[in-house]
DNA sequence: AGGACAACGGTCT
DNA sequence: AGACCGTTGTCCT
């Protein structure tokens, strides 16, 4: 009886395994990851550490975050430098979900709209929430949310700002 | 070209 | 139920 008990709560602990998080500088900014088991949670680019660990926190909605800058810097150097792509642990609604696929489908250098990805997903009238599930997408840069514009050509938003947006276009040889 | 505005749909509180 | 939004098409000046 006692056993189960603690077999049990072993098991609930090792389900819910830590994620780990830092920072460090990329070509775009300060730039933080969240990863667990090797698998890429988040990537976001805030003002600072404090930030970023506030949004994971948020967004992850878990409590077990430990900093472990030397492998965040490892993956993050990895990324940026040597176009290193991680495997990707999302959690999303179906409908957010279907909207980061549809943006991974988007290459380098190509742009798309906010309606274009309505219209892939199958709800032409969704723009309005398309927007707002791509600004919720936790993994910036390789789930590429800044290459979606509006459709009279405008910016449109960023979550991070859109100075980064503009580095991340123009990096890619996208001109505005 | 650029501003105001209503309609839209998913998500959060 | 209501408010919030990384939008868009339309109707103006």
């Amino acid at each position: 009886m006692k056993y189960k008990l603690f077999t049990i709560l072993y098991i609930l602990k090792m389900n819910q395994n830590t994620i780990f998080y830092g920072s460090s500088e990329s070509p775009f900014g300060f730039c933080s990851i969240a990863f667990s088991n090797s698998k890429v949670c988040s990537l976001i680019f805030p003002e600072n550490e404090e930030e970023a660990q506030k949004d994971f926190r948020r967004r992850l909605n878990t409590d077990k975050l430990e900093k472990n800058e030397a492998e965040a810097i490892r993956i993050i150097t990895a990324i940026f430098q040597y176009s290193y792509r991680p495997e990707l642990d999302l959690h999303g609604t179906p409908f957010q979900m279907s909207i980061w696929e549809a943006l991974q489908q988007i290459p380098a250098g190509k742009t798309s709209t906010y309606s274009e990805i309505a219209a892939a997903i199958g709800r032409p009238k969704a723009v309005r929430a398309v927007g707002t599930a791509i600004g919720a997408n936790p993994v910036a840069y390789l789930i590429p949310c800044h290459r979606i514009l509006r459709s009279d050509g405008g910016m449109g938003g960023y979550r991070w700002g859109l100075a980064i947006k503009k580095k991340l276009l123009e990096a890619e040889g996208v001109k505005m």
